[in-house]
DNA sequence: CGCAATTAAATTGTGTGCAACTTAATATGC
DNA sequence: GCATATTAAGTTGCACACAATTTAATTGCG
């Protein structure tokens, strides 16, 4: 006679197995993890890796921000208008291709920077790994953010 | 002469030394990649998981159900009414302590645990990686989850 | 017992993410 | 050269996340 089916103990339906569960509760918590080390900023995370890229390199367009933290238009462009609205950034029609915005950093963006360091270094604690097993975690967690990418557009 | 203290090389705001940003951007993958295939369950990823933690056991409370998830009731109570609305859950007060709300399965909501079957499979695919490999960036994953939300409790 | 503290959900408000669509500008092919 | 395709931002609508607050019920403690 079968089994029911139902129960199994060997189920892939556990949420204990989830390795998407994993990734998706501890995103969840850095995002909260970094509220309060982000406060004194008066940043939000997203609005803070936005900043990061343009501390990087000046004068991006929002597609390339976009590029850099896989988020498109309608995520960047209503964050952008309020880090503007805060007075960090500046944003202005590329004259040459007028498709393009081009997000540029104000003078207490750039200021900001430096307050910002301490950032990165209070959260290395947080994390409670050694630089190694970050970076070891980093690059297993974006080949597999690749592979699901790719996937995606096999599945569309 | 001391250096700017600018664009150094070694600073530790460079995006792409951010282990926080290859878990969120890898989170994000994860939410978009599961999207098509529970497009058939007529699901969002967040509720899928809600049904997966029910498939294991029914009639749980908002509070069971936000502690395994990481989720507060801010979160659940919409999306539970949603679920509700779909007609795969029933929510009603605990007699006993009516603070509390259970959460069940309606025979639909029991139903769909055969179609969802093919998820883990099909995504398991999609994450190319091994099992093994899935089982240990799971734990370390947790560990380190476990890890920020104990630093969340210092910091405040 | 009686009342302050705690707990569970729900509510409110803000800020993402993202699909789908629109608008405007540039690139492309014939 | 010019119609068509492509591209960049912006817009709209929906569904999370979560902080902060509210409401109602229960606990705990003197």
């Amino acid at each position: 006679m079968e089994k029911t089916g139902m129960n199994n103990q060997e189920s892939l339906l556990k949420l204990e197995n989830f390795l998407c569960f994993a990734i998706y509760s501890t995103a969840n918590a850095v995002t909260r993890a970094y509220q309060p080390r982000l406060a004194a900023l008066g940043l939000t995370y997203p609005q803070y890796l936005v900043m990061v890229v343009l501390w990087e390199e000046e004068n991006q367009t929002v597609k390339a921000i976009g590029d850099k933290l896989s988020l498109d238009s309608g995520t960047l462009t209503p964050l952008l208008k309020r880090l503007e609205a805060a007075g960090l950034i500046t944003r202005r029609r590329d004259t040459v291709d007028e498709r393009q915005v081009l997000i540029g950093l104000t003078a207490d963006g750039r200021a900001m920077r430096a307050q910002a360091e301490a950032v990165p270094i209070a959260m290395g604690k947080a994390f409670g790994c050694t630089m190694d097993e970050a970076k070891s975690l980093r690059s297993e967690l974006i080949a597999m953010r690749d592979n699901l990418v790719e996937s995606i557009d096999e599945v569309k």
